[in-house]
DNA sequence: CGACTTTGCTCAATCGATGGAGCAACAATT
DNA sequence: AATTGTTGCTCCATCGATTGAGCAAAGTCG
């Protein structure tokens, strides 16, 4: 009632003055704990019914300060542009708060200052756990969070410190190529090597992904050409850039492509458009990330899509058995073939 | 020093201690306004150099609940498999960093009780501010922010009762329906209708981009056919099978189509395949919403890109002049051809 | 040298919710 | 009637950071 000029939010002390009771009965009640506290059925019927009248909610920040655990879990997630982060983000949120947890999730655009910045923005609002999902460091993360006793957890990149969920990228990636180097000989008429473009070089899905690719043309006696490795970076200028850059070296680009990312196959399919080989004369395309109009326009690619749902599984699985090693999950992902 | 057991966080009270100073001086310099309140500068760098090395971080929850202000934003997304919601998310995040605040998003799946649910979770975190993005019902929404003092702005779906930010869905629709017509008349020799698919019909968008799908027709003296206005929701099956349906009817379906969202054209691109309708035969399309492989792959589609950053950029415009009134800010769209 | 200002810091109340401890009132037991 | 148990509630310290008020010491001025 006395809500002054700019008005306050209801508190559990205006409730008990309406009620005619005490704050204590007030929060026991609207918090559920009213059994245990021993308060009457009819005066917490009275107080629920205030509660819902007045519109009151309580003060999380208050709540929180005084209790023990704070239920909030933090994920860090390079960039929401692309299916395979959307749909993560998407799980995450939906299994977190089935689990009674509330999600809080940054996005950092790759940038590992950011990267720092949010986890420690994070722990200020006493997040239990953080999940770094696709981090350039997340060993530092892990760091920062074991000196204030918070747990952490890596996804879709592996850390040393930190349990981490990731898809198999080696066995993924072999079979991939297998797939690829399938139809590229099947087209051309004889075997042939593929070119492998996206990602970084220093990451462990990359490198990963380069060694199942390897392991691929060696199991079918095609010779790799290193020059042929490509790990330019994620953004789509970068894979565009660097397919025009080979366009003018000696023997071009192949025909057959491992594109390592859908944000690195856009780059591609400018590429392709732009230097004319699209229709007829189009290259075999592989690309390790799954975008469903790829899926139904593109003629001759197969992808693979990471399994979201199986991983979340995996990582809600540590938090909640609270395992503390320093181990690496990998989620064999799925492979689907165009149309 | 005195970290017992299961070590608590460092607090400005350990600080204090180990700095033989208080808490409130403490307090002064971490959070920077050490001038005002006369601290020493040695002091300061004493503190400052002593909480770098304890890792020390604010408990925001102990700080917001003194303060007078959270400097949290809210916002509520239905989707992110998408790249408008995506890149809509991603923009909102920066922008709301670059001006200090804290932004927390939840995605609530079109969902409206969830989207209540939501809402109500952020006020208990003491939002300042809450932004229903594309949100079934934004006015429950707003009641319940006026009720708790909140101040709230709807995006993409306006609302009657708050600010709302959204493109002008009447003059792009318009203009796309215009293209489309164009290049379907090219294809087919002759003046004829369009298709309309996807979006509901309850919602303010979708009626009016109908009412723009119209407009185009009516300019160029063509009739609509009010069988042809398929408002049959945005998920990819809903669109799918509507475009099932009308095939066994008599006049089949046309072969120009606007389709109302990009999650809706991934339905009707997966029509066209499973029914052979693509090739060289395929539908002249438009899209109210822009994908880059799209935009891409596809030969004969016009696309409109709704202006996000102009969108955000007049978000945080109304946030920041604290204008009150349920306004309406319409941001033309853009357009894009294919390849 | 005494009055006054400035500097540099500390004290203690406060934000709202929580929960251990405790206190009446009444019921049940011996 | 005295003791013990149960029910239904209230009191108050507490979580950690913030901030108005206040106090001692040092500096300034006439």
């Amino acid at each position: 009632m006395n809500r002054d000029k700019r008005q306050k939010r209801t508190t559990i002390y205006d409730l008990a003055e309406l009620a005619g009771t005490s704050a204590s009965a007030v929060s026991a009640v609207l918090n559920g704990n009213w059994k245990k506290r021993r308060i009457g059925s009819q005066l917490a019927e009275r107080i629920t019914k205030l509660a819902e009248e007045q519109g009151y909610a309580v003060n999380m920040q208050a709540s929180l300060l005084r209790r023990e655990k704070s239920k909030i879990i933090g994920m860090i997630v390079p960039k929401y542009d692309n299916r395979y982060f959307g749909s993560i983000v998407e799980t995450f949120e939906t299994m977190a708060r089935e689990r009674g947890l509330f999600p809080i999730i940054t996005c950092t655009g790759r940038d590992p200052e950011l990267e720092i910045e949010a986890a420690r923005e994070m722990l200020s609002y006493q997040v239990e756990w953080i999940i770094s999902t696709g981090a350039t460091d997340p060993d530092r993360v892990t760091d920062l969070c074991a000196a204030a006793g918070v747990r952490s957890l890596n996804l879709d990149l592996p850390g040393s410190k930190a349990p981490s969920v990731i898809s198999d990228n080696f066995t993924g990636s072999r079979e991939l190529t297998r797939r690829v180097l399938v139809n590229y000989e099947r087209k051309l008429g004889r075997k042939s090597p593929l070119l492998f473009i996206g990602g970084r070089g220093s990451d462990h899905n990359t490198s990963e992904r380069i060694k199942g690719f390897v392991a691929a043309h060696v199991e079918k006696g095609i010779d790799v050409d290193a020059h042929h490795i490509l790990a330019c970076g994620y953004a789509p200028e970068k894979a565009e850039h660097a397919l025009e850059a080979l366009q003018t070296e000696e023997g071009g680009v192949p025909m057959g492509m491992f594109v390592n990312s859908t944000i690195s196959l856009e780059g591609v399919m400018r590429w392709i458009i732009r230097s004319g080989h699209n229709g007829p004369m189009a290259p075999t395309l592989g690309c390790f990330d799954w975008d469903p109009f790829v899926a139904l326009l593109c003629d001759d690619i197969e992808m693979v899509r990471q399994d979201v749902p199986a991983m979340l599984a995996s990582v809600f699985d540590i938090i909640e058995t609270g395992s503390a090693t320093a181990s690496l999950v990998q989620i064999p992902p799925v492979f689907v073939t165009s149309r």
